[in-house]
DNA sequence: ATTGCATTCAATAATTCTATTGAATGATGA
DNA sequence: TCATCATTCAATAGAATTATTGAATGCAAT
């Protein structure tokens, strides 16, 4: 490749970057897509957004700019309708990128579970039989903000991602039942494999705190 | 809407902004390409790109993030092939989109230069337009004190009794729009005329920095 | 003309992204 | 086991984006 060719290479790059910058902005998708579905005034985008007026103006031009969106003059107000460049097959690649994303992590997902099943988990019942139980820690694994906007009574709280090094804290004399956000989630699965090879007796919670 | 679907609706755009975001850097683009033309390793695509080696994987690592690629480790290298099929669908449609847009900017250049005249002014609107397309340079021919006290986003400074030593610093292959300060300032204009005499293609803008 | 209203602009603080540096990792091959 | 090398991580400074505020614009109805 020539430099010029590079260069010239280089700025259709650019051109196409810009373009998904402009799309790299959840606000600006939820506007498109009101607009994809007939063309409206900045205060009812405004409004439908939950947006600041001025802040969705700012977000119509960057749309503007990137020609994902024209706009004409009726009357007092300034109207936004889809453009006219092949903005709706853009936006469905990349929504069907999104979903096999989604797709593969659905997968990898029941796959750790299946495995996990081996490290026996814990129902609720069990859980509330010896919920008073001194015999048993509970363990919550999330984040520091999400256990304090709310969990069971009783835990303690270790995100995952500290727990190695915290260790200490857990008591090694007792059972750890470890919990994470719901079924879907794999937090409180690494925890228990995690305590498992340093040696406790740790099993999960089937389920988890919003079930 | 109920108020968890629009959870879940602003979720799934949050998704799509990251992918979209990943996609908005010409760097990452360019490797993108450089990956879809075959397996390759970190320091060739390093070599391939101009990008260091540190740089280059924290950016592989960032379209690995978003499954627009994958790794595989072959002896000392890690290598990265491109990901699963949407990827290739979802940055032609993002090509598809910047060509169309090129194509809306090339038709507005050739229908300014067919209806006007050679000296024929570009107007604000215009400008606005091409205000981001590359093709065109804005320069301001007034005093340094007067620009730095203020210009046109984007414009190079060059005053005009200091223009005809420095035409060098002009992009021979760009169209050039001059301004000066308003209506009634004719710097522009002579700006304008010297560089047509010396085989540049330069307009001015109507109005001026005022205006 | 003047007033009212929808929209845009401008300036800012806060957040996020990028490139660079140097150190850490981890698999390989002696 | 140890040394080597490709890659990754971590920390940071600089650059770009975002939301907010309040002011400016520009049309339209009076």
């Amino acid at each position: 490749m020539s430099i010029s060719e590079a260069a010239s290479k280089y700025q259709l790059f650019s051109e196409q970057a810009d373009l998904a910058k402009t799309l790299g902005n959840s606000h600006r998708l939820f506007l498109l897509e009101l607009i994809t579905k007939g063309e409206k005034a900045v205060d009812q985008l405004a409004e439908l957004s939950g947006l600041s007026i001025a802040n969705t103006s700012q977000h119509l031009q960057h749309l503007k700019r990137s020609s994902f969106v024209y706009s004409r003059r009726d009357g007092k107000n300034v109207l936004y309708r889809i453009g006219s460049s092949p903005v709706l097959s853009l936006l469905a690649a990349l929504s069907a990128c999104a979903e096999h994303n989604r797709a593969e992590i659905r997968a990898l997902i029941s796959d750790t579970f299946d495995q996990k099943d081996k490290l026996e988990a814990i129902s609720r019942e069990e859980l509330l039989a010896r919920m008073h139980d001194a015999s048993m820690v509970l363990l919550d694994v999330r984040t520091e903000e999400e256990f304090s906007q709310g969990h069971l009574p009783g835990a303690i709280n270790i995100p995952l991602d500290e727990l190695e090094r915290r260790l200490t804290e857990l008591p090694q004399d007792q059972d750890i039942v470890a919990y994470c956000r719901g079924t879907y989630c794999a937090l409180s699965g690494k925890a228990v494999a995690l305590l498992r090879t340093k040696g406790w007796n740790a099993r999960h919670l089937t389920g988890g705190f919003i079930d």
